[in-house]
DNA sequence: CTCATTGGCGTTTTT
DNA sequence: CGCCAATGAG
């Protein structure tokens, strides 16, 4: 029903293939949908790995737009601000482009992750909700410090065995409300080794809901929640609602039930929204994402939301694609795809057997170096690893050898402790309750421990937000100097009219504090004036700390520092933050069982389905060059002491061996790196050797 | 009550 | 190894 005259299709759409056109403009324009907003149908689109989903989606947007609808009421969502970022970037070069720059650019002006989303529309509706506009984001550190916070005061931690750490707890609340699950049910199903702690963290728990409440505080997890919370409300609902005619979310499959929710209230007969993602590429259930919302899409609405297909691939070679293919062919449930390519180019796909850890990191480390010798930058090779450890040695070669890198879902700018500090003192600023943040800010001054913090925000506590309050507090004598200076400063950032300012005028009072606590001040301070930095380019102060809560700047500072702009570098990437990302080069770390599958994945065939997906996520994302590694012997670190030191894996169980011909077996010439290892290298028929030497007459 | 040290122990992936 | 609780000195 939607096909068109190509010949007469404008030139954006000519960009695109029968099906992905097909997808992009489906409901749109004169003949369809309805008159008024121009709304459509609901649509699922489900696309395969490299089959142009994101540009397909860009242009359905683009498409929107130029058929008239207001680019201020659209709504894109996506899984990570930089997507989100790169695809407003598109739309308005499409419609730039289309309109041959006669109307200024078509700013799509909501777009962002689920997240900041909500951040955002929570601020708008805060006095509806009876929540204070300038509430603080909690980011995960945060959190785990509140639920520490919050342990203490029900004197949990004094148990005769040893109580879940705070990132389990938090993890655990945060999977229940994420999947709209009790606690009994979440425990049972993914957190099965914390069972017998039930009623206390349902106390626990209890009690930091009230705790974030009392301290005008959200979470994560709250912004989803408080978001779908507010669509149950019938008015509030529809207030929201009318705000946008178009919504779009991209990898649908990596939502869970909250968010499901909360789309179901902006668009509750569907009508204006799509929705597209990979069921062959769910690898967040974790977050309590859950595949079932793709599946059972279509059947929300009645009559159905139309369905369509992408299957051929734009990214790689033939011979990759077939072992793709061939490894997420033999997934339990059947996902009825197959991808197709037109690129014939030769080269399997390397299964690269070394010794152990250190051959595999020569291995790459080689192979990288004459790739780029043969014209391909580094930047065009990754590193991907199941977990963000597992790149260590590497990471430590490629300093050794001068080579550049970045590596994404690694440690954090925001997660160094100096940067916490700073943006503590603003946090408490700018929300006087926010007691995570107070508590960490006294406890930088020397003498200050968690004791005297507490006795301090007490004394408080009868005029929040008044600061002068705090200078009648007799702190430790270690303390004193830096106590006055501390009520002088937090007085001036509250009054402070020019938010650029106030990093400058906050660091006269924290530089010393830090040359004091850290070592290696240097760096840390060159992390600050980046800080600083990136402070003026956000408007205001809660702008900049909503921000930097919901998308912290990658690695940074003290770690490898990140190299300059124009610089070649080369990428190491956990496999879930390489999503939506390709490369022509790929290599894959620790292809082995233990590792892919995670030996702490293998309990259910969910969880070992999932790391099926993982890997197959990992390889769809190579152009050209895809590289398996399997060493045969690795390391096994965080076991407890005494126990062996390394292991002998076998090849990860999703290479079957009836598909092995689907790849190029590499056994690297195993030069031994440390201590005699030649024992290990696959077993090599010397007898028939021998034989051959000797042909029978 | 703070701060440094010791010893026991342990589920990866992220907005 | 790195986190966290317990311990002891100042």
């Amino acid at each position: 029903m939607d096909t068109l005259d190509i010949a007469n299709a404008p030139p954006y759409l000519a960009e695109l293939n029968a099906a992905q056109r097909a997808a992009a403009t489906f409901g749109i324009g004169a003949a369809h949908g309805d008159a008024q907003t121009g709304t459509a149908a609901p649509l699922l689109i489900i696309a395969g790995a490299g089959t142009g989903k994101t540009r397909t989606l860009t242009h359905r947007v683009a498409h929107l737009v130029l058929n008239g609808a207001d680019p201020r009421r659209i709504l894109l969502m996506t899984f990570a601000r930089r997507m989100a970022a790169q695809m407003t970037k598109r739309v308005e070069h499409i419609c730039a482009l289309a309109l041959s720059g006669r109307m200024a650019g078509a700013h799509i002006a909501w777009s962002g992750t689920f997240h900041a989303i909500g951040a955002r529309l929570l601020r708008m509706h805060a006095e509806s909700i009876g929540l204070n506009p300038s509430f603080s984001i909690l980011d995960r550190g945060d959190a785990e410090d509140l639920v520490d916070l919050v342990r203490d005061d029900l004197g949990l931690a004094k148990s005769r065995k040893r109580f879940p750490k705070k990132s389990t707890c938090l993890a655990i609340y945060s999977y229940a409300v994420n999947a709209q699950t009790p606690l009994k049910q979440t425990l049972k199903h993914a957190f099965p080794w914390c069972a017998e702690w039930e009623d206390a963290l349902t106390q626990l728990f209890g009690a930091y809901v009230e705790a974030k409440q009392a301290q005008g505080a959200l979470d994560y997890d709250d912004l989803l929640l408080y978001w779908a919370k507010m669509m149950e409300h019938p008015a509030l609902a529809a207030t929201v609602a009318r705000r946008f005619d178009h919504v779009l979310v991209d990898e649908y499959q990596d939502t869970n039930a909250l968010q499901a929710a909360v789309l179901l209230g902006l668009k509750p007969d569907g009508r204006g929204l799509t929705v597209v993602g990979d069921d062959a590429q769910a690898i967040y259930s974790f977050r309590s994402a859950t595949v079932r919302n793709i599946l059972d899409f279509p059947a929300l609405f009645d009559p159905p939301a139309h369905t369509t297909r992408l299957e051929q691939n734009y990214r790689s070679t033939q011979v990759i694609l077939d072992a793709c293919n061939a490894v997420i062919g033999r997934a339990s449930e059947g996902y009825a795809k197959e991808l197709f390519s037109s690129r014939s180019e030769p080269n399997k796909p390397v299964i690269a057997m070394v010794a152990d850890e250190a051959a595999q990191v020569d291995f790459i480390v080689a192979r990288i170096l004459a790739n780029r010798e043969a014209g391909m930058e580094l930047r065009d090779q990754a590193v991907l690893m199941r977990a963000s450890h597992h790149s260590g040695e590497l990471e430590i070669e490629l300093t050794r050898r001068n080579i550049p890198f970045v590596k994404f879902g690694g440690l954090k700018f925001l997660e160094a402790a100096h940067v916490k500090d700073v943006l503590a003192i603003l946090r408490w600023a700018e929300n006087p309750r926010d007691q995570v943040a107070a508590l960490r800010v006294l406890k930088l001054m020397p003498g200050v421990g968690p004791a005297a913090a507490r006795r301090a925000l007490g004394h408080m506590n009868g005029s929040v937000g008044n600061f002068s309050a705090l200078a009648t507090f007799t702190p430790p004598a270690a303390a004193r100097d830096f106590w006055s200076a501390l009520v002088d400063l937090m007085k001036e950032l509250c009054a402070a009219k020019e938010w650029k300012a106030e990093i400058e005028r906050l660091r006269l009072w924290y530089d010393p504090l830090l040359a004091l606590r850290y070592d290696s001040p240097h760096t840390r301070l060159g992390d600050l004036d980046q800080l600083e930095r990136i402070a003026t380019q956000h408007p205001s102060r809660v702008a900049f700390l909503t921000d930097l809560a919901l998308d912290p700047p990658e690695a940074a500072g003290a770690e490898a520092g990140p190299p300059l702009k124009d610089e070649d570098w080369l990428i190491l990437s956990t496999i879930h933050s390489a999503k939506g990302q390709e490369w022509r080069a790929v290599y894959v770390l620790n292809v082995v069982d233990g590792c892919i599958p995670s030996d702490l994945a293998t309990d259910t065939s969910a969880e070992i389905e999932e790391e099926r997906r993982l890997l197959y996520v990992a390889m769809t994302r190579a152009r050209d060059d895809l590289v398996l590694m399997q060493p045969l012997r690795y390391y096994v670190r965080g076991q407890r002491a005494g126990s062996d030191r390394h292991i002998y894996a076998p090849r990860s169980r999703f290479i079957a061996s009836e598909d092995i011909d689907r790849f190029e077996i590499m056994t690297a010439a195993m030069r031994p790196t440390s201590g005699d290892i030649a024992e290990i290298v696959e077993p090599v028929d010397l007898k028939a050797a021998m034989r051959r030497m000797w042909p029978r007459m």
